[in-house]
DNA sequence: CTCACAGCCTGTTTGC
DNA sequence: TGCAAACAGGCTGTGA
């Protein structure tokens, strides 16, 4: 299961616990192609510098420095791990952060689409600039006024927009899916074509959902250090992704699996229209 | 502007 | 049984 915004925001709760304070003793890059090569100026740029605060927009970290911060995306399959700086380190692990009292961040990746990047100003930097309001920070009713007036005219997939995250951030094909279910609405429907009281269903669902998957991944915060961060999304019961030719939780209707713009989609054709 | 799709990438699943 | 093709999807760039 890829990581997604409960998942990031999970870490970054994990890394606010253990990384504010202190200071970055140097980087170690094993495989600098990821979706962005990490820059050759990386090291230097923030070795002495100490962690001020780690922020969260969509599925973004920021690693704020006391100059500047660093941007970590997970991409498809990234994970990190706080580390004792003696760990060795194993297949896929792409770059180690050593700071100070023995302690490091290291990033899992086998797929390399994650990425790290320095930007001066990280939240105005071109990756999470143009990024849409944040579901779980934004009021209900203003979450549920700007869907629909981004919608407006627009014959793609619901499922599409929701996934765009220029229109929202945070929501990957998963939550998309499974908010789709919980609101009544099927994914192919074109975005225009959603009634104002369903957007606010639309809201509510997708606010729903992520906490519920929040609260799941919260679980294993505690042992943080010791575990797979993603561990505790397991517990998430997902209604509709994945379970096309299954019974519907709430008719029992087969449910259905399409492609739309190429990701696998789900949906009841009982309980959504 | 909107939308669909290719490409990036590798571990896992599917199908012959 | 074994191996190749398909699949998984966050994000970006391209072209219609």
């Amino acid at each position: 299961m890829p990581p997604e915004l409960p998942e990031v925001e999970t870490t970054r709760r994990g890394l606010a616990e253990t990384l504010p304070g202190r200071v970055v003793r140097s980087l170690l890059v094993a495989e600098r192609r990821l979706r962005r090569p990490v820059a050759a100026g990386l090291a230097r740029r923030i070795e002495g510098q100490s962690v001020r605060a780690i922020e969260r927009r969509g599925k973004y970290l920021i690693l704020r420095l006391d100059s500047g911060g660093l941007l970590i995306h997970l991409g498809m399959s990234g994970s990190l791990r706080l580390v004792p700086v003696d760990e060795p380190s194993r297949a896929h692990d792409r770059w180690t952060l050593v700071f100070t009292e023995g302690m490091t961040l290291r990033m899992h990746d086998p797929r390399r689409f994650s990425l790290l990047q320095y930007s001066a100003r990280p939240e105005d930097d071109p990756l999470v600039r143009d990024l849409g309001p944040e579901p779980l920070e934004t009021p209900q009713d203003a979450l549920a006024r700007h869907l629909r007036a981004r919608a407006v005219g627009r014959r793609g997939a619901v499922k599409a927009f929701l996934m765009d995250g220029r229109v929202i951030a945070g929501l990957g094909n998963i939550y998309a899916n499974e908010a789709l279910y919980r609101a009544g609405i099927r994914p192919g429907r074109a975005s225009g074509r959603v009634k104002t009281a369903e957007w606010a269903r639309l809201t509510a669902a997708i606010h729903a959902v992520l906490e519920d998957a929040l609260a799941s991944g919260g679980s294993t915060l505690r042992d943080y250090l010791g575990v797979d961060g993603r561990a505790g999304l397991f517990r998430l019961r997902l209604d509709v992704y994945g379970r096309a030719g299954e019974g519907c939780r709430r008719c029992g209707t087969e449910i259905r699996g399409l492609r739309l713009s190429g990701r696998g989609s789900y949906y009841c054709p009982r309980c959504q229209s």
